[in-house]
DNA sequence: TAGTGGTCTAGACCACCGA
DNA sequence: CGGTGGTCTAGACCACTAA
């Protein structure tokens, strides 16, 4: 029974707000990530990697479920738990192409070709469950990166929500200024498409007229399943893909199909 | 503290091999659908639920953890628990484009153009994790719905699988066909982008040359984690898109700000 | 058969929220 | 302040897997 070196240096901090069980995780991770716990290690068990750390074994059984969740592990009934194979690593649940860009080495840059307020289009305030002529900021913003244009990007945001000036918006993310503003995104309705560029499109892209365009429009909603933001997005589809990492629901639901 | 009239018919069955907590979990869910729990509504609190139900503290929550990761529940530390805004429910983890013709009564058809085994191509190899030269089946699928042409569907599947005739091909979905033969199912890798067709593809297609293309790549795994299928799938964009629901994922609810 | 993860219990203390 | 969910513990029994 090899005691995971990749355990040998962990400490619990029990002062530290971080829940212990998440304390193990990221550590857990980080062995995987540098490779430390190689694809197809075995694990220790749940008792012994419990009495090593000096945890309970519902508070390591949680850690692990977490990263089993996150598919980083993989555990079998009367056999064990094992890291799984790596893959390029996409979790991508509520993100932002901002820090996409970002997390890829990519320096995004914004340009806002409008910021206003103004009463809701009844087309939009329909998506967004709002009385008609509600006020909404309707934002439309040219994302690029490495000098190039990659997305431009259309939204509209319920309520009154300060720091959203154009300075603002050309140095952060949109989600992080909301996420600052004390919003909290918790859900959302993605649908994603694509066509062929108008001319005018095809100008501000920088692409061919007729050039393949992905659009997505996405439905953002709070912790409390308000419904908070609605964008229209077109992409450049020479220069942009979206990348998903699904897993099938523990519990019940049936393992896809196609 | 209303008893919960939606628990008053909850009878757990404690011999039954299905856990307690999903019982519980199931039976709060089609409350829910069915509308006996209205959106908005608080549940009681997790000690009178224990009570109430006869079950310990620890498996009520589990039920309620589930359903909040479902997105059916929302919960604030020292307010309580409530029944979320009913949205558009659609799980949709790994999805089916058969299945969701199907569900949409759209009465998809299929036409297998190949169903070939093959010693794999190099760069699939690569993909697939296996060894050069290894034998797999490849197919590939006309879609169609509504007498139109929706895909082009082609597959790449590991190992010995019975069952994959083609007539069996016209019938069901593929992943149906691999649930069938055993194979599990656990996680995927999805990329989608978009092209303009070719001449070749937008005759097959009946679209024009030029016209938008949806692309999709998946990577499926089974549940030891090994690729099992690796399809390249081409989409009508006029005609398809992809829906999406996301959920903030459970771990990011860590302490700390953003 | 021995060993694994899956489930369940009955406590406990704490951080956060609202009145 | 009282009540809520969030975390943690130390046991227990069971179902499944592999040898």
């Amino acid at each position: 029974m090899p005691v995971d070196p990749a355990l040998s240096s962990l400490v619990i901090d029990r002062a530290s707000p971080v829940p212990l069980y998440f304390q193990l995780a990221q550590h857990l991770e980080q062995a995987i990530d540098s490779g430390r716990l190689a694809p197809n290690t075995m694990l220790a068990n749940e008792i012994q990697l419990a009495d090593q750390i000096g945890l309970s074994r519902p508070t390591v059984r949680r850690a692990m479920q977490y990263l089993v969740d996150k598919g980083l592990l993989v555990r079998r009934r009367g056999v064990g738990t094992r890291v799984v194979q790596p893959r390029v690593r996409r979790p991508l649940e509520l993100t932002s192409l901002y820090d996409d860009l970002a997390a890829g080495g990519r320096s995004p840059q914004t340009r806002v070709l409008s910021n206003t307020v103004e009463p809701v289009r009844p087309d939009i305030a329909e998506i967004l469950s709002l009385p008609a002529g509600t006020p909404v900021v309707s934002l439309v913003r040219l994302r690029s990166a490495d000098g190039r244009p990659i997305a431009r990007l259309t939204n509209h945001l319920v309520g009154n929500l300060p720091g959203l000036s154009t300075p603002a918006l050309e140095q952060h993310g949109l989600y992080a200024l909301l996420r600052g503003a004390g919003v909290i995104l918790q859900a959302a309705q993605q649908s994603i498409g694509a066509r062929t560029a108008t001319a005018a499109e095809a100008r501000l892209l920088e692409e061919a007229k007729g050039a393949a365009l992905l659009t997505m429009n996405r439905l953002t909603f709070d912790e409390r399943g308000r419904a908070v933001e609605y964008g229209t997005h077109i992409y450049v589809a020479a220069r942009h893909s979206f990348e998903l990492s699904l897993l099938t629901h523990r519990g019940s639901s049936r393992p896809g199909r196609t």
